[in-house]
RNA sequence: GCUGAAGUGGUGGAAUUGGUAGACACGUUGGACUUAAAAUCCAAUGGGCAGUAAUGCCCGUACGGGUUCAAGUCCCGUCUUCAGUACCA
């Protein structure tokens, strides 16, 4: 008996496929096209964790499966490579990012390749290679040089909007751009400087400058992610963080809104990451209402202009442009501190917090633009600057929030008693807020109207004074696309007199320069703002030194990318992949399409996944590919987590003072604690039955060494666990690796899926493996005898085919199901049978091969080859079901009394529903429970249940 | 707060359209083999009650209701956990 060897087996097939370049995909195949996705991974420090591969293994199976079933495959990987955890580890070590990025893909690259994955590794690509990011860039060009022309409802050049300013200025443009643009004509067009004309075109560009309020730590120096900032304070430092506007491109995404609804229904994804992208977008329709103040003019935007005549107050956001210059004398200092204390909330705090109400009474009052009343306007942090144009008109009558408001500050100055404008109903405590058919009083020409009739007559009525107009709003905000870092994309932009300049596409890329340290600079501007050859010539087209005083040389942009620049395109770089002179080719988009399968995260549902939408979309508007959306269907796998593991220390009294002492999990302490706490420990210290390894704790914790440790009677110390999503920082990674080594890459694919749902999250805990184990070793052991490999040419029992046949069945369909877990189950089972059955005939051990191929593909090729194959299993044909090996004559029914079952009869598989009826009555079993009680109603099932109902 | 998921034995999970709840594994217990351990193999294993036993009865899919001959599955309400919340990736 040969015996099962995992490192020999699985090394020995790494090196076949690498050699032999199996997997490598053709753009040109008579075979119907896959394309199969794993969301790009960061390639982070940590190395890959177990959670990792589990979208890939899935997908793995999936293009594996369908090379089996006659498919051209293109199943890549690559880095999304640039990010913030690189540039932290650069500013803390001084290591180039470039540096740390490289050494985590090749570790990650080997950490891949022993797992076994079939992906052409010829079309590997990384975001922060410059052979990659100059096609990121001149996709940013693009966009800076298109507008979105809402008539047609594309993105179109801006030449054409410029010649078009030329022949009729403003008059025939419907663009998505900002509300209140000038508006000129042809003849003033023409006679602005090129300077002017570019001013304007900036603001019709998809992507423009603008100001934009950010989280801005002074201290560091830098903008931090809401992430970064916890309490209000900088999680790095527990610096202050204030709220700041900063100039900084922008990607219109708002102009892709109604598209980017609309085409989910086409898409084959989940319905709740649908419904989250539609609650993102978040489309209302409604009216755009100006209120006048003084010479001033507030607009706000209402889905309830119905509601228009119970305005009892409005709240502008505290940033909001003109909060300046109407607040009156008295009020000044409230509305300043109120603003100063505003700045250091954010945005998300501000959203969460509903129960503490704030505000601050401006002085000002506003006009309302039917009724002429006087309309106290206050500024409240509930209000967001960065949502629809940052003012609200308060209904206290008709919603939560304002009536919430309205009554906290009750009786104060500016605050006048709530408008009630609902006939018959009592809003003393709480909103109205059901658009029923209630109808509308105290509201002039509205009265008596229901919710429809009054949200179209005052619209009508508003349009008519020139007061406002219907609009559909959008929650989903164009896109900042400024970070103030290092490591990422450089814009292709350089500066000439404050007006911002495309460097031609011809001379990129435009690589990230060197600099003395990846930290902002002494005034405040970003990394790239050190570098001291950073400044673009127009003569020689290249980037010179700072110091170079000719007028050809103009400053660079200092801002780079953000992480899904990179991201939200280079699903279509996989497809043609080394092309040095374009993106990819025109025949190999229109070969691939778009994605077939992508596999991945459901964190990633409004950041990466809208992005990539967004620019695919722009990118079929400009002709540059022929599809609308990036991906076809879309698997989102369930997080895996980790099993943290903690050590109970304690702080104890002692006569001579206070002690610390380490518990096991458990053990009461007699004595004085005066407090405890939990620590990390790193989960290699402890095994299945949750012991730790005290030495190597103490090894790895210094502090730990000199303190005492309360073991159990039975002489462990045991640790409490939790589940915690897995991370570096928790200590509770288990790296791929080491299970790899111990059981082997086809042992942790199958566990891995054994695991649980795809798309459930579920904790690593590897106690279950051995079972796993065990089967790749009973399934080795079905191909040999004691004296090694050992397969019959005789024909298999009817049994065997059976099993065989309900095996192919059940793995045909959980691959097309997506349900890996319950695939495994059905080999376990097979092997079981097969091994009672003790068959060892090549007519089913063949198939049974290519049947688990998919899944463990090492131990697959070995047995393929052992059973005398010299080609790959990788391409030969999946079984087929067969029917007529599964037919039964009989079947197992549940009998089943006032629906609880009681027995089970096996019954002829033909039989009829009265046939079964009878057949049933007939049984002793059952006039034994009938006994002595009627039956009231009999129901039959034919192939499910025999039900009575009695009583 | 808002949005989206999830909750089934000691554990991971299975259960096609509403039709035998707990497949398949892990763990545990007992046994075989062994000087011993590991490995391997066999048997039992949701909880409770009764019985020498065969077996029988009751409870049971987070909680409280409902629909149905029949509910883990459908409906209403509640609780808990997880994820996202616009500069983490």
């Amino acid at each position: 008996m040969v015996h099962y060897k995992h490192i020999e087996i699985e090394k020995k097939w790494q090196e076949y496929w690498a050699q032999n370049k199996t997997f490598k995909a053709v753009n040109h195949s008579d075979k119907p096209k896959f394309y199969a996705l794993d969301m790009f991974p960061y390639p982070s420090g940590a190395g890959l964790h177990v959670g990792h591969p589990l979208g890939y293994i899935a997908s793995d199976i999936v293009s594996r499966y369908k090379r089996h079933t006659g498919f051209n495959v293109l199943h890549p990987m690559g880095y999304d490579s640039f990010g913030l955890p690189a540039e932290q580890y650069a500013i803390q070590t001084g290591q180039h990012p470039a540096i740390t990025t490289r050494d985590n893909i090749a570790r990650y690259r080997e950490q891949m390749d022993r797992i076994g994955f079939s992906f052409d590794w010829d079309r590997e690509v990384k975001t922060s290679n410059p052979d990659y990011y100059k096609w990121t860039q001149e996709i940013f060009i693009l966009l800076f040089d298109s507008w979105y022309d809402k008539d047609v409802d594309k993105a179109k050049p801006i030449s054409e909007l410029e010649s078009r300013f030329r022949e009729s200025g403003t008059t025939t443009i419907n663009a998505a751009t900002d509300e209140d643009l000038q508006e000129f004509t042809a003849d003033e067009w023409n006679s602005y400087t090129k300077e002017e004309q570019e001013k304007i075109l900036l603001d019709y560009r998809l992507t423009y400058l603008a100001d934009t309020e950010v989280n801005w730590c002074p201290a560091l120096g830098t903008v931090l992610a809401n992430d970064e900032i916890v309490n209000g304070v900088s999680e790095r430092g527990g610096h202050p963080v204030v709220r700041k506007k900063m100039r900084q491109w922008m990607m219109r995404i708002s102009a892709y809104a109604e598209r980017l609804l609309n085409d989910l229904d086409g898409l084959d994804w989940s319905d709740s990451i649908k419904e989250i992208q539609r609650n993102w977008i978040g489309k209302s329709v409604g009216a755009m209402v100006s209120f006048k103040l003084d010479e001033h003019k507030i607009d706000v935007f209402t889905t309830r202009p119905d509601t228009i005549y119970g305005v009892t107050f409005m709240t502008l956001a505290p940033e909001h442009e003109l909060v300046d210059s109407i607040t009156t004398d008295a009020q000044r200092d409230a509305v300043e501190a109120y603003k100063k204390a505003t700045a250091a909330r954010s945005e998300r705090e501000r959203m969460a917090d509903v129960k503490t109400i704030s505000g601050v009474f401006t002085g000002a009052y506003a006009t309302h633009p039917l009724s002429g009343d006087k309309i106290p306007v206050w500024i409240g942090d509930y209000v967001l600057a960065g949502y629809g144009t940052g003012a609200v008109m308060a209904v206290p009558c008709g919603d939560e929030r304002d009536h919430a408001f309205a009554n906290y500050f009750a009786g104060q100055e500016g605050m006048p008693a709530i408008k009630n404008i609902f006939e018959g109903v009592d809003i003393s405590e709480e909103a109205y807020t059901a658009k029923d058919n209630t109808p509308i009083c105290n509201s002039d020409f509205l009265n008596g109207m229901s919710y429809k009739q009054a949200m179209a007559a005052a619209i009508e009525k508003l349009e008519e004074i020139g007061a406002g107009k219907g609009k559909t709003n959008y929650r989903l905000r164009d896109a900042v696309f400024s970070r103030q870092r290092y490591w990422g994309e450089p814009f292709p932009v350089y500066y000439k007199n404050g007006l911002p300049q495309m460097i031609d596409r011809k001379h990129l890329p435009l690589e990230l320069p060197e600099v003395d340290e990846y930290l902002p600079t002494e005034d405040g501007a970003p990394p790239l703002g050190r570098a001291t050859t950073w400044s673009w010539c127009t003569m020689e087209n290249k980037v010179v030194s700072n110091d170079d005083d000719r007028d050809c040389v103009y400053p660079l942009e200092l801002n780079t990318m953000p992480g899904w620049a990179g991201s939200s395109w280079y699903m279509f770089r996989y497809m043609d992949a080394s092309n040095e002179n374009e993106m990819f080719s025109k025949e190999a988009q229109e070969y691939w399409e778009n994605v077939d399968l992508y596999i991945g995260g459901s964190e990633h549902a409004t950041g990466h996944l809208l992005y990539s939408r967004f620019w695919v979309k722009v990118l079929h508007d400009l002709g540059k590919v022929t599809v609308n959306e990036p991906f076809k269907k879309l698997i989102n796998q369930g997080m895996i987590l980790g099993e943290s593991a903690f050590v109970k220390e304690l702080e104890v009294e002692v006569e001579s003072g206070i002690e610390k002492v380490f518990i096991s999990q458990g053990v009461n302490f007699d004595g004085k604690v005066k407090s405890g706490r939990k620590l990390h420990t790193d989960v290699s210290f402890v095994n299945n039955s949750n012991e730790l390894d005290v030495k190597s704790f103490q090894t790895w914790r210094q502090d730990a060494r000199d303190k005492k440790f309360i073991h159990n009677d039975d002489g462990v110390f045991k640790v409490s666990r939790e589940v915690e999503k897995m991370s570096k920082s928790k200590f509770n990674v288990v790296n791929p690796d080491d299970i790899c080594e111990q059981y082997g890459a086809d042992t942790l694919r199958l566990y891995e899926m054994f695991l649980g749902p795809l798309e459930q999250a579920k904790p690593w805990n590897t106690a279950g493996i051995t079972g796993v184990y065990g089967f790749i070793k009973k399934l080795w052991k079905l191909y040999h005898n004691e004296n090694g490999f050992h397969v019959s040419d005789e024909k298999a029992s009817p049994e065997s085919m059976k099993t065989l046949h309900k095996t192919i069945k059940k793995v045909r369909e959980d691959i097309e199901n997506f349900s890996f877990n319950t695939s495994v189950s059905s080999f376990m089972i097979a092997v079981n049978e097969l091994t009672a059955q003790k068959c060892d005939s090549r007519e089913v051990l063949e198939p049974l091969a290519i049947l688990v191929s998919p899944y463990a593909p090492h131990i697959a090729e070995e047995l393929w080859s052992l059973l005398g194959h010299e080609e790959s299993i990788a391409y030969v044909d999946f079984p087929v079901f067969e029917e007529k090996y599964l037919v039964e004559s009989s079947k197992k029914y549940p009998i089943s009394f006032n629906g609880k079952m009681k027995f089970t009869l096996e019954l002829p598989v033909d039989a009829s529903k009265d046939e079964l009826e009878k057949l049933v009555l007939e049984n002793d079993k059952v006039r034994q429970q009938l006994e002595g009680k009627t039956i009231r109603k009999t129901i039959v099932v034919p192939g499910k249940i025999v039900n009575f109902v009695v009583g």
